[in-house]
DNA sequence: CCTTAGCACTCTCATCAGGAGAGTGCTAAG
DNA sequence: CTTAGCACTCTCCTGATGAGAGTGCTAAGG
């Protein structure tokens, strides 16, 4: 870990053995940076140059006589100096972006799906998507609407124009009249609270209502339910998972893989974790806490939806396509944060 | 394949050698059968037998000098003659119990997903569930509730008591009176069809609705519109990818596991194909047509939903703990069929 | 006629040695 | 500072060897 600061020479030769061994997959050779790079320079230099990288942590030979592998902290030079984002070709944007129109009409489960669908398929590459926490958004109206026999269902709208729903089965019969005034009541008290705040501005006046729907917002408290529950929609989908079990470096033990893939919890929290306000966030294997990623790179992007903001990433091994999948997560985050900034209006 | 009738000796010596291979996940030889199963033979004898076994091929000798393993037919033998299912404890039995009823008042979707979950964690396998098909039910009423702007809700309840829901924008804003007409004209027309006659129904009456409601209602009836859609809420969960890539069959090579996790449709129609009407189902290696199912396993229970059936079940490898698993698929399937048939009421 | 002890046979698996190949590090010359 | 040359190291593949496991066969015993 000596220097930190890269000559021209350096940088240039660190690029090409990391893209040689994105592509490849095994150590890069002094030769094969020759063979393949734009340094005009002999392998013997090249392995002087190695050596001095190698120094600074940014490369790893797995044994003597071995070629080169980027560490983390190779490729974390390499993502924040060495390369640019690749732009998708017009004929990918035009397909990302008919693939989203079909989306448009959906609710937000549907439109989190089939990002991931469109996102794992131009990567490649495991896709995640994570829907918005609407727990902090206002909510502007509750409508409470019979269903056949004793069910009822309660729908939440936010002003950003998303909605959450149950459906509660009420211990009696419950008539229009009793419902309106339900209605009206509860939307006088969880208007302009936000979702979460919602639970305990609701829990207060609980007393104050008729009996005859009390009974009915005590069951949309519940746990079970998820319409004021502060977590009860966070939807993540991921698409893509034989992507994934291909790359060569998971044929030998690919069982780590699966303690990412149960738990959506914190495969969200991961991403959510990881996402800043704008633009793409990259993490490269360690920089990861968790065990199991720490093999694992993460490029995600944010997507606004009203004052709350959703995340989709790709996920694949530290050896991965960056410039293209930054790209790609650039692209897709702004394209969709555009379709649904056209909603709340 | 000479002999389908089988002496009770070669059936104890069968079924000691599934359950000890299915143990151990390693090929059973003759001394191995002596020391565990309740046969007192010699080794020597065993091995007689097991050569009769063989040749009605049951069980395979991977090469000369080696134990015996099951085959695909061998276990077929096992489940269909050789085993008992195995009940649950009744701790394990009041654990389900107790899960299922913290998911009993949430919607379909919820209730699908809380399910794989439970049965995952006590097969140790992967578990999948699939909703009831709606396209069936038969269509009780329909409600159009505006929302904020000039977004509507559109619910639609069938009789066996399940929901289909789905948001819509309009191109200009509608009053109160306007959807109360369009619901019970809406209403009148579908109820008594089923879902999936309901679309033709609808498409039909669509040029006598007033024009205001008329763009409302052609967008339900769109593609990307679940409500009306026949398959717009097949709904697929599945549960348990770590304990699948556990096994040690697996861990040589998993790619092919990614073909069965992507494509959920597929996926569902698998289960939905091999389960009966009742009861359970076991589809056991060769006998699924999927390629990527030839090494696996797949225990599949139904519930009902009024008329429709959902279906429920657990894959692994073909090596699996079949009284075990089949028992358990028993329960949860009942427990969840009561469970939901007290919904409809 | 069925069972079983004994034994030769076969196949796998782990280990080892040897050789080829790849790639490096070092050194000395340009 | 660059580079050609070379010795060195390490992996990987191959073939040989031996131990171990398990079988199949045969002949003796119930």
């Amino acid at each position: 870990m000596k220097k930190v600061q890269l000559a021209d020479r350096e940088e240039t030769i660190l690029r090409s053995i990391i893209e040689c061994h994105v592509k490849t997959a095994r150590p890069v050779s002094s030769g094969a940076v020759v063979r393949h790079g734009p340094v005009s320079l002999s392998s013997a230099t090249v392995r002087n140059v190695m050596r001095s990288l190698e120094d600074a942590g940014l490369i790893h030979q797995p044994h003597t006589s071995a070629g080169r592998v980027p560490t983390d902290a190779g490729y974390r030079h390499y993502v924040d100096h060495l390369m640019e984002p690749a732009s998708l070709s017009e004929r990918e944007r035009v397909q990302i972006d008919e693939g989203l129109s079909q989306l448009s009409g959906g609710d937000l489960g549907t439109i989190v799906s089939g990002v991931s669908r469109l996102m794992s398929e131009f990567s490649k590459e495991l896709a995640v998507t994570v829907a918005p926490a609407t727990e902090t958004q206002i909510i502007e109206q509750v409508k409470l609407v019979s269903l056949e026999g004793r069910r009822v269902l309660a729908v939440a709208t936010t002003r950003a124009g998303m909605t959450r729903s149950a459906v509660v089965s009420t211990a009696r019969w419950l008539g229009p009249e009793d419902l309106s005034t339900a209605t009206a009541l509860v939307t006088e008290w969880v208007s302009g609270e936000s979702v979460g705040q919602a639970q305990d501005a609701l829990r207060e006046h609980l007393a104050e209502l008729p009996v005859p729907v009390k009974n009915l917002v005590a069951r949309l408290l519940a746990e079970s339910s998820p319409i004021f529950h502060p977590r009860g929609d966070e939807r993540i989908h991921y698409e893509g998972t034989r992507f994934i079990l291909r790359h060569p470096e998971f044929s030998a033990d690919a069982s780590f893989l699966g303690e990412i893939f149960d738990n959506e919890d914190e495969l969200a929290d991961l991403v959510r974790n990881r996402a800043g306000d704008s633009g793409v966030t990259v993490t490269i294997g360690r920089e990861n806490r968790r065990k199991e990623m720490k093999k694992m790179s993460l490029v995600v992007g944010s997507y606004r939806v009203g004052a709350s903001l959703g995340q989709m990433g790709v996920i694949g091994p530290t050896r991965m396509k960056y410039p293209r999948l930054i790209g790609l997560v650039d692209y897709c985050s702004e394209a969709l944060g555009e379709m649904l900034s056209g909603r709340g209006a």
